[in-house]
DNA sequence: ATCTATTTTAAATAGTTGTTTAAACTTTGG
DNA sequence: CCAAAGTTTAAACAACTATTTAAAATAGAT
């Protein structure tokens, strides 16, 4: 047992301080500097307590997605034996939820992966879109049934996970108008009957 | 008139090569030695003819948005006098053609101003995707009509636009299956169909 | 109160970055 | 062929980066 404790704050407010400069700035972006200075230590600390800036940004990316992932089950909560447009609808609303929520991190660290890779998270951050993905994949192919080619049931994902994924914050910030935000809730309303849509649409034989 | 010209072509090297490395790696992740041996030219050339950094940063993404504008017409080629229905299909066509396009480096430079922005281009980058934004929200207007309410009417638009401007490429480049990729004919049909399965839930009241 | 493991600090370090400099080279009009 | 405008080069430069170092400060058990 270690006869001091008052790391472990220490540890936190870096790891705080990381996730939020990293996600704003990227990896290349962030300095050490500027996190030391955003949680008020001093910058060689995080070669003391993380080794280096790759291993902080690793720990910072987990910090930020074990939260999320906690907060906002991929699934939404749902097992397999609930019905399927429940399950489609658990999984819209957890994956719109979980990118407005203005605390989370994840989102744009992820973002920033997805447009210029660091190589260092390489083995982990496929992880979120995947999981989402797949659980997509699943309650879709059991709404559509087998009787829709793979090829059409693929796009039918692609498309709703695009509206899931979207970083509406970001964009909206390009507009001018930034009085106006979406309303998560309404958001969730509106993509899983655009989605459910889509999908009756496919099932009918699409719109002769 | 100048009594030399050959510096023109070292100009466009130049442009080329910064235009990619930007992509892939960010502003701040490109660096000009890294375009200097892309482009096969001395580094100190980059400030002979950009003046530095910043302003090849800029020139570049003039030059890819320039001829992705140019190659895809953010209105898909039909003015307002199209019926709404051939107007959204041409936007969605040029749209998904537009990011499909394996030359056209505009979207990774604009994911990554998404992503963490450089304010470099804060007066110029928002273009892209607000003219996307305001021609799809013509359309989207015309084919709901006044009944539908604004904010329903919002919704519908960034839902399409998501399924527009979603960065297919770099997500399937995490997943594990890179043998298969998506048809940008396949996919604009199946877009289209989509949304306009959308629209016409919200038209008729929705599913109840 | 003292001792010691732990934490924090300021300074030094080595490497990389974009940019400047001055000289060498090349094209081209005369 | 000449000369000058224009182009290219290698080296030097200053600013910034992450990291290391060694000393100082601190908390907490004894």
């Amino acid at each position: 047992m270690p006869r001091r404790r008052d790391g472990e704050a220490t540890r936190d407010k870096i790891l705080t301080a990381a996730a939020e400069v990293f996600a704003c700035r990227g990896y290349r972006g962030g300095t050490v500097a500027e996190i030391a200075a955003a949680s008020g230590i001093n910058g060689a600390l995080i070669s003391y307590y993380y080794g280096g800036k790759a291993e902080l940004y690793r720990s910072a990316w987990d910090f930020a997605y074990q939260r999320a992932a906690g907060k906002y089950p991929v699934d939404g909560g749902l097992d397999d034996a609930a019905p399927a447009v429940k399950r489609l609808h658990g999984i819209i609303a957890s994956a719109i939820a979980r990118r407005s929520d203005p605390e989370n991190r994840e989102n744009e660290i992820m973002l920033n992966e997805l447009s210029s890779p660091t190589g260092i998270l390489d083995d982990v951050h496929a992880r979120s879109f995947a999981d989402l993905r797949r659980v997509l994949r699943k309650a879709v192919g059991d709404i559509l049934g087998s009787g829709i080619a793979e090829e059409e049931q693929r796009l039918a994902v692609l498309s709703i996970f695009s509206m899931c994924i979207i970083p509406v914050k970001q964009i909206q910030k390009l507009e001018g108008n930034p009085a106006y935000v979406y309303q998560p809730e309404e958001r969730i309303r509106h993509v899983y009957n655009f989605a459910m849509a889509g999908l009756l649409d496919i099932l009918t034989g699409g719109v002769k």
